[in-house]
DNA sequence: ACCGAATGAGACATCAATGTCTCATTCAAT
DNA sequence: ATTGAATGAGACATTGATGTCTCATTCGGT
């Protein structure tokens, strides 16, 4: 009896199809589910039998995308050390589940009502604390608003991913283009 | 025989509707026809007037778009003066097409086959040479290649827009937050 | 080698979005 | 005030995606 590490057989890899389809549907918003479906590398049925539809594979992708940025969070340690440093862990940490970050940020049909989700309240807060902690130690500057920066690290972070995707920058620069970006920013530094 | 500017009696404001448009479906690629009409305030039917389909609204969004876009490019004088002030000229020019260039980058369902939209690389190029030339001039750092800037450059201007529409970032910190983010980065300077 | 679960492919009905049309109304120009 | 163009609302047929089902096949566990 060595079901898997949840009980039923495992064929088809929820998480892998989900970071598929979130790749996907990141280009292209309006793709089918079958589209999807080839992309995750599975048939249209089997991608049926795991989602119910597209409101529950988005749903899922949510869920997941939450999940996997919570542990990111965590094992980035953002409370050891200058916030600089943490910031480079953030990225590195968050570098995988970059496509999936990036789907969420953009997509906002998540959002029904008009209140926003719950869960992401709580990153934006856990991300946005980490600026404002580099700002009361010194670290960042105090003129770019907590709020923004983290908006400016989602976005920064979509781009990275979209880049490496499409081949305009090399896979293992990710990390190092977005945290100097992030950090230093383009202009030539008088002193460093 | 006053007719207007395009011979055509003018009501609906083509533009108007096309920025609309842009603003919705950056955030809900999803939507409707229907829902486009009512984000634009007018009715499916005459939205239909105006642009066949779908297909045909997205052509006239990335027309409209990259027409937008080498205009605010022209406008900034890219050539004049330091890069890093020219830069700021684009962030300036760039804002009122935030979110149609942010839709635009984001959705690439645009680029049929593989191969990407002439229009597109003749903008890419015109801003990976700004950065380019600054690297030559010695005002941008070197170790970030342009691409990944002008990239950086997109979607921070995405995220900016966002960030505004939200409510997250006042409207007018909208090209300071950019361009010292850009230009600077989140770390607070040791020489200034 | 056997068995059962899960999959892929395809058929099919359903449903929502789309595209087209009509008609009454509004509005700008005269 | 009159005219004609353009609009908004609604009806309608069409299309394409969706959701469900069946069946043959594959594959992992025993």
């Amino acid at each position: 009896m060595s079901h898997s590490v949840y009980g039923r057989l495992m064929s088809v890899d929820r998480t892998q199809v989900l970071h598929a389809a979130a790749a996907l549907l990141t280009r292209k918003a309006t793709a089918t589910m079958d589209e999807v479906a080839r992309a995750a590398g599975i048939g249209r049925a089997t991608l049926h039998r795991h989602f119910a539809g597209r409101d529950a594979l988005v749903r899922a992708l949510e869920e997941l995308g939450l999940q996997e940025m919570e542990g990111a969070l965590d094992r980035a340690g953002l409370d050891d050390g200058p916030e600089d440093e943490a910031l480079r862990r953030l990225v590195a940490e968050v570098e995988h589940v970059a496509p999936l970050l990036s789907f969420l940020v953009t997509e906002n049909q998540l959002f029904e009502g008009d209140q926003q989700h719950v869960g992401w309240a709580r990153l934006d807060a856990r991300v946005s604390a980490l600026f404002r902690s580099g700002q009361e130690s010194g670290v960042f500057r105090i003129d770019l608003t907590p709020a923004w920066l983290t908006e400016a690290f989602y976005g920064l972070v979509g781009s990275g991913a979209w880049a490496v995707q499409d081949g305009r920058v090399a896979a293992k620069d990710f990390q190092y283009m977005i945290a100097e970006l992030l950090l230093g920013g383009a202009r030539r530094s008088v002193e460093k």
